[in-house]
Order: structure tokens, then sequence, then C-alpha cells
DNA sequence: GTGTTACCATACGGACCGGTATGTAACTTC
DNA sequence: GAAGTTACATACCGGTCCGTATGGTAACAC
């Protein structure tokens, strides 16, 4: 009699950790809370409070997550082997234009409402902003022009995925090209 | 004895739509709980399910007092005098440059986990993107190049406000010239 | 097999919140 | 000035959640 459900599967942070950012995306910070976590990976609190101190050391630790991805990213297109600015260029436009950005959108609404999220989030930002900068620089473009022409870019991609624009794969092609060439060309 | 605190100030359902959009915009959706409007507002619930059947039907109307609101901007802007549609895109690059966008980003965040709150806020941003699409169009850019233009324009404005960018004003201003040069002209 | 550790379950207290029921003060209307 | 209405207060219930305390079990060490 009794039995227990002798469970099978062991978790570890990162398991939390990944249902955490899910349901983030999910339901917003509203939906990261213990319990709910716990009943949507099939466990009890006990398992949560076992591998973390509490909820907000779990929040923290969700952002450090993200952060560590992002950067990741970032360093390894910093790191292409292309030399020739306009090829970097391309790839970078080619990456965010695949790139998946629910965390990111889910991150920067979160960050609307704690200050510690919103200094990561603009880090990352920056950091992005200031490689693409760095692109437009390469390419001739100088102060202003560099920088507006990153947040072109950059921003062309923020408001897509915040309004959650849904393009025909054919004409966001499209779209991209034109949107090349208007931002490569010098005037 | 049992002073009883004589309310002075009676309320109106606006008051309280308008706590609640303030509320949304500091905390987010979680920040607008009936007992902490009450609070804010100085009252108690009894106040709340006066004027309102319930929470839901709250959020409910203060959506669609968001949606009146920037319906009567947008139809104030289409009204305008200027038949120029260079000074047509002059005054609506101006208007949204200084527009109050803290409800809108509020709107948009929220609208990530509501279907309802989504179709309302898409809706507005659709009929925004159209707006200035046809006024691309009157300037003599054709199809993508009208709806590119379009979009560069709003999302850069969405960008800025998301990022929470805090440019000084001459920048601000410079970048603003950027755009409406790089934009604005053929190529 | 006995001790140890890692992982999780269960039970409980306290807090907060939504919604309802009911009371009550102030103002209108006649 | 009595009756009705408007606007709000108060008290209470049920539910959810965080955090803690404690106990149980499987796996490994030796």
């Amino acid at each position: 009699m009794s039995k227990k459900p002798a469970r099978i599967v062991r978790l570890d942070p990162e398991a939390w950790l990944d249902a955490g950012l899910d349901a983030l995306v999910e339901h917003g910070l509203d939906g990261v809370r213990v319990e709910v976590l716990a009943r949507r990976i099939g466990v009890t609190k006990g398992s949560f409070y076992h591998h973390f101190k509490d909820r907000p050391e779990f929040l923290k630790r969700m952002v450090e997550r993200w952060r560590a991805l992002q950067e990741g990213y970032l360093r390894s297109l910093a790191e292409s082997p292309s030399a020739r600015p306009v090829d970097r260029l391309d790839a970078v436009l080619t990456f965010i234009h695949h790139k998946d950005s629910r965390h990111d959108i889910a991150l920067r609404c979160w960050a609307r409402h704690d200050a510690t999220v919103r200094r990561t989030v603009s880090r990352i930002d920056q950091a992005r902003l200031d490689y693409l900068q760095g692109l437009f620089e390469a390419l001739g473009f100088q102060g202003d022009q560099a920088l507006l022409r990153s947040r072109l870019v950059y921003f062309y991609q923020v408001g897509e995925h915040h309004l959650a624009v849904r393009d025909p794969a054919e004409q966001r092609d499209r779209l991209l090209e034109l949107r090349r060439a208007l931002l490569g060309s010098g005037w």
C-alpha cells in the first residue's frame, strides 16, 4: 500500500530555469510562480526550494541565464571569420532575421518594472547596437549616420517582434533586401 | 466618537480607469488589483464594486478608454488642414516625436498575454501604419517601398520607447532630421 | 547493511486578493 | 422631513501563493 510515485526523472536547476523562462514568455512574470511551475513540471515545491533559496534568487538566475546566452551569440558573431564589413553586416542581418526573440521581448516587458532586469537588458541592447554601429562605421558612415542606421536596423527587428508582425516569407525577404539597399547605400 | 472620515471626494468611473492605467504603466497588470487601486485612491473596494461589475469588466473598459483616445489622435491627424503630403508627414513625425507613449508600451506588453487586448492594440498599430504608408505613397513611393518606410518610421518610435532611449534633446532632433532625409528621399 | 547525501513530498502558517453581503452616511426629491 | 438613491465602508469566505519545517526514498559510499 501507499505507493509512492517513485520519481523517474531527477531535475537539475537548469530544468527549473528553462521552465521559468518559458512561463515568462507565455504568461509573463505572473506565470513564474513556484507552485505553478511545479505543477507544470510535474513535481512539488519541495524540489524548487531544494535547488533555490527563494523566488527572488530564482528570478535573478533566470535573467543571468538569458544574459549569458545573448552574450554568447554576440561573441560568436563578432568572431565571425569574414573580414569584409559588408559581409559581416550581412551575417548580422541574416542572424537577427532568423533569431528567436521570444525571450528578448518577455525580458524587455519585465524590465519595465524591475530595475536590475532593466540594467541587464539595456546592457545587451547597447552591446548589440554598438556592434551594429561599428559595422556601419566600417562601411564608411560616420557619427550620427552610423548611429541612426544601427538603430533603424535594430528597432525594426524589435518592432517586428513586439507587434507580432506576420508577413509571408517572400515579403519578409523582400523587405529585408530593401532595408539592406536603403541603409547600406550612401544616399 | 467613532469619527467616520466623512468622504470629501466622490469618484466617477473615469477616476478608477485612469488610476488603473497609471498602475498598469508603473507596475504592469499585476499592479491593477482592486484593493491596491483602492488604497492608492484612498477608498475601499466598496467603491470599485459599485462602479464596476468585476475586475474583468474593469480591464475591458481600460482598454476601451485607451483605444478611444488613440483613435481620436489619429482622426485629428488625418483631418489636419495641410494638403501637401510632405507637410502631413512632417506633422505626423513631429506628433509621434512628442507623443507620450507610456500607455502604448504598457498595453503592448499586456497584449502579449491577452487575446482581446492584442486585437485592440493590433488594430491601432495597423491604423497608424496604414496612415503612414498612405503618406509615403502620396509622396511617390509605391508598394513595398512605402510599406518599408512606414515601418521604419513607426518601429523606430516603438523601439525608442521600449528600450527607454534617453538621448539629449539636440541629438534626438538631429536624428529626426536625418531620418526625415533618409526616408523621404528617393534614394 | 549502514551511513550519507541528493532529491522530492506533505503539511502548515501567514499574507494577499477577488467577490459578496450588508450596513451606513450624504445627498436628492418631493 | 420621509423616502429613495448614490457612493462608499466593513466584514467575511474561498482561493492562491510564498516560505518553512519535517519527513520519506532512492542512489551511492564504504
